[in-house]
DNA sequence: TATACAGCATGCATTGGACGCATGGAAATC
DNA sequence: GATTTCCATGCGTCCAATGCATGCTGTATA
């Protein structure tokens, strides 16, 4: 039968591993005093260290000699494997760093496709600035985002996010809506857009994974509607090229839709109907909380979408 | 640009370093009242030094997870730093000898399951006979029996090792073979044993641990062949009685074999495919070359392999 | 839904052991 | 012999770690 107490734990557990530190001092100093000194601490209580390392290792250690102490063989045997065994605490104990610039890896984000396509420009920008050597790699959720966050799957994604489950952080990042976009000078534009008038029209969809269907697709569904998918692409500027030469319309995030009016041949629409409006959120595991490249990854989105907004702003 | 300021010595006094017992308990754990009883404190205390090596490592090592606490990343991190660390104190504070008779504490040996099945009975006698008090604890080695040894995971390993990499030294034990094993009057025994008829029979595995392929089905699936295995057990004593009693057929080191053999209910056969021959040997880890406790043990699984090899050839 | 249980964190009182001051003995130097 | 340096020890103080007690939270079960 297997018992889990093991002899090392036993041992030192009773032993003060303190006393580590003084006896590295006292060896390398051959001297209590000036090894005190070291130490910052009073000469009684250095000898009195030494006296408890005596106890523990059985062994003088620092024995009299011709000018003051010398090493006991133990000591000197000693010695080497002290040395290795504190570097290796000061690298345990090693503030936690992580400089982008030299960070290499692979970032593995989760993002909508929409969201993705306004937001990884942005992102993308201030990887290649700061982290150069940093790939990133960005990928729909799916159905099973939060689970990749707890298997460690995925770093961190970008979603609607109702309700964290425990185990999961979260930090909202930018609220969204859906806006229909049309040519300048689209028909469509003599009238009033009923939902009617919306659901006779061609629509383009982006999609840039062609996984899932869209929101919209989702709502008309749940109101026993369909709409006419003309066409779907997984290049926002493609649909852009040919929503400006053609009756097709977009349904987009405002964000994106903003981006595409700024050209000037476009006119933005609120939908004939409610696709409400959506908070979307950052979303990480617990466990990368405190992990300083997990922090630096949670800053960067964070700016990213607010250098998406203001990029957006600035140019309405 | 980052600097890593490594003011280990001022940092040192600064830091409880027998806090670092706890951690390896907590991280073992993952559960701060079992650490506390492991630690021999109340979960109080444990939740307190929980608290200070928090502090220290400004991170939160273990984060609320499925089923309780769950390692955070700094924590899987440091954890084999730790191991290491502990290790190397544990040796610093050995005794400059060894006496089997009074040791305490638990030996971790990595093994292959047919091996174990047969060595280790001669290697529990000389347990049982010189450190009755030292604990033996047989593992499978998996992929990274190596690994084990270097990061002081396991004390020695037992297994076919080609090339020991730098740091690890090994030692020859004895040579290996498979030999198939069937019941004195089985029905196969009437004509030679090809391969076809040896894959038409039913197969036992000993298993103990039930972990990995057998060899035979290693050297099979290279082939593109396989076996009915009609029966696996962890107990070889168990394989006998059922392979004594039915149609069912072993195949198995030799002096495994051997030892079933001698009970005059087996035929021994020489298996109707090249499962080729191999050398098992001990492999340890440089650093505890010198140590009187590892010197001890290596004798004693170097005389054990000898007992067993006696054993069997004197039974013959 | 209510109850029971397990696990973790924190308030409070206690105390053991490490600490510094003071001191004296031993050895080396002048 | 006097002085200085170093080490070890007596004594009193104090503080940080400890355990008991407790409450909160989450999970499992009836």
């Amino acid at each position: 039968m297997l018992y889990i107490v093991r002899m090392r734990e036993v041992d030192l557990r009773r032993i003060d591993l303190n006393l580590l530190v003084a006896l590295e001092a006292l060896l390398d100093e051959k001297n209590v005093t000036r090894a005190a000194h070291r130490l910052g601490m009073s000469q009684p209580a250095a000898s009195r260290a030494l006296g408890r390392l005596r106890a523990v290792f059985s062994d003088a250690l620092l024995v009299d000699g011709p000018g003051g102490y010398v090493l006991s063989s133990r000591a000197e045997e000693v010695r080497p494997m002290l040395r290795r065994i504190l570097a290796g605490v000061g690298e345990l104990l090693e503030a936690n760093s992580f400089d982008p610039a030299t960070a290499t890896g692979r970032i593995r984000l989760l993002m909508p496709d929409l969201q993705a396509a306004v937001l990884a420009p942005h992102l993308l920008a201030r990887f290649a600035r700061e982290a150069p050597s940093l790939d990133l790699d960005i990928v729909a959720p799916g159905m099973n985002g939060i689970e990749a966050l707890e298997h460690g799957v995925a770093d961190a994604m970008v979603a609607l996010i109702d309700e964290a489950p425990a185990g999961i952080h979260r930090r909202r990042l930018y609220d969204e809506e859906l806006v229909t976009l049309m040519r300048a000078h689209h028909p469509a534009l003599a009238g009033k857009l009923t939902l009617d008038r919306f659901l006779a029209l061609e629509h383009i969809v982006v999609s840039v994974t062609g996984v899932g269907p869209a929101p919209v697709d989702e709502v008309l569904a749940r109101m026993g509607r369909t709409r006419r998918v003309k066409l779907r692409v997984p290049n926002f500027f493609a649909a852009v090229e040919i929503a400006a030469r053609s009756d097709l319309i977009m349904t987009l995030p405002s964000g994106l839709a903003r981006a595409a009016a700024n050209m000037r041949r476009f006119v933005s629409l609120p939908p004939p109907l409610d696709l409400g409006s959506f908070t979307m959120s950052l979303a990480w595991h617990a466990r990368q909380q405190d992990a300083p490249r997990h922090i630096w990854l949670r800053r960067a989105i964070v700016t990213a979408a607010m250098d998406m907004s203001s990029a957006i702003d600035v140019g309405r």
